[in-house]
DNA sequence: CGAGGCATTGAAACCCTTCAATGAGTGTGG
DNA sequence: CCACACTCATTGAAGGGTTTCAATGCCTCG
């Protein structure tokens, strides 16, 4: 019998792409270790700023250095949909790779940086680039499924759980508190990636806050009981 | 001013991959034709088979050559999640390109048949390869978020509609009538990709046909007026 | 200090889910 | 060849979680 995969486990072992084929003994764990001293352009951003538009012409992949970034897609029609909030390490552009313009918005939550990553030439200079490439792509597949299962099966206070605690796993892993978040991001675009109204967002928060598992203070967050938070998303899987 | 991806055009485009970066001039248009004459073990599926599970031991890639087949997660406390329902030319296993074990299930609907791909191999001696390997993969993001985007702001009927129009593109593009449609999946398959429970997918499907757009009968669906069926998408933005 | 963006809260409406029962189609074994 | 079993689809009614609409409050910034 093989082991499948937990939904939070699956998210925190994509947060740094671990097992990549081929890759030989060690080497460096982070991609931007790994192009240290390239001489990558380097862009900074301010808060509501694009780094690229949907339409526009593909020029690199860009490696977040710092920040905190949202991607999204809109239809023709105006329909907006967050597709994911991205960290430190995350690559942007990922999904236009193919293609000759981008396909979704990359914006800034507040000042970061981000450094324009060539790709020809990575492809070319650095062995692991293109595993590396491979894995974030498959890596962002794997996200998607498990984002799409979690909006498919569980209730609202379900979901921003979910959400609470894949972000704390993912600030973990860069190094910054687990228990203390600050939200960079309004409760509108949390609330269109989780595909809930702002409103039904704000009220789960209050739910959580009156069950004594997390502490709402604006955007700021604290965890307070982390295991029966955690415990949340095992119980009545209503829906 | 940049056009931005209209969610049907996207989910059109996306069924036979165009512009891969760096292909050369004339080239073979699908990987079935690229691969064709290369010793590849085939394999026979039968209705309900699994071509691989989550937590099996990765061998390959495969590329399906006919039937029809779904890839699902599940996550450990037993929620599934069906990611998709794929066609011939489409890719099995890429979701696990960069892992030991595969993380989702491809099940069989019907009688198919798929090609395995040893991807070291085609990677050294087909030019191509990677390159359409690296297009499949942000392919498939793009679908994914296209879904997530419909699932997020369209309600039950239009749903319905997204998913029987994006099917229709994807089998006229491969040659068969794109208004005679013949699901092969179950109604509660169907409601599981869509979010929706099956009884919620029967009622929409029947409020279609009373509204003159398709015409059911079990599970043959024909699309009697696909201009007023796409136009379902466009109206009250509901949700 | 007013303006604006964002968050909060309440109440009513609604779409979808849930639960239950029936029906249709298919396959198998006596 | 028919009957039983089983899977899948259909339909109805009731309930409920979210949405929708509206108003208020809070904080930041020019």
């Amino acid at each position: 019998m093989y082991d499948r995969p937990n939904t939070l486990d699956a998210f925190a072992s994509d947060s740094c792409s671990s097992a990549v084929q081929g890759r030989g003994e060690s080497s460096p764990a982070t991609l931007e270790q790994l192009l240290e001293g390239l001489p990558l352009s380097r862009r900074r951003l301010k808060r509501r700023q694009h780094v690229f538009r949907a339409g526009q012409p593909r020029h690199g992949l860009y490696l977040i250095h710092s920040g905190f970034f949202k991607t999204r897609v809109i239809s023709e029609d105006g329909r907006e949909k967050v597709t994911g909030f991205r960290l430190r390490g995350d690559l942007l552009g990922l999904d236009a790779l193919d293609l000759p313009h981008y396909t979704c918005d990359a914006i800034a939550l507040d000042m970061g940086e981000v450094w324009e990553l060539p790709i020809a030439y990575l492809r070319d200079r650095v062995p692991e680039f293109q595993d590396r490439l491979t894995a974030a792509l498959a890596s962002e597949i794997r996200r998607d499924w498990n984002w799409m299962l979690v909006l498919g099966s569980l209730n609202a206070e379900q979901r921003v759980v979910s959400f609470l605690l894949d972000l704390s796993t993912r600030l973990s892993a860069l190094g910054f508190s687990s228990t203390s978040i600050l939200l960079r991001m309004t409760r509108a675009d949390l609330g269109n990636f989780l595909s809930l109204q702002l409103e039904t967002v704000v009220r789960a928060l209050h739910r959580l806050q009156a069950q004594g598992l997390i502490a709402v203070d604006r955007r700021q967050i604290r965890i307070v009981d982390p295991a029966r938070l955690r415990a949340q998303l095992t119980v009545p899987a209503i829906h």
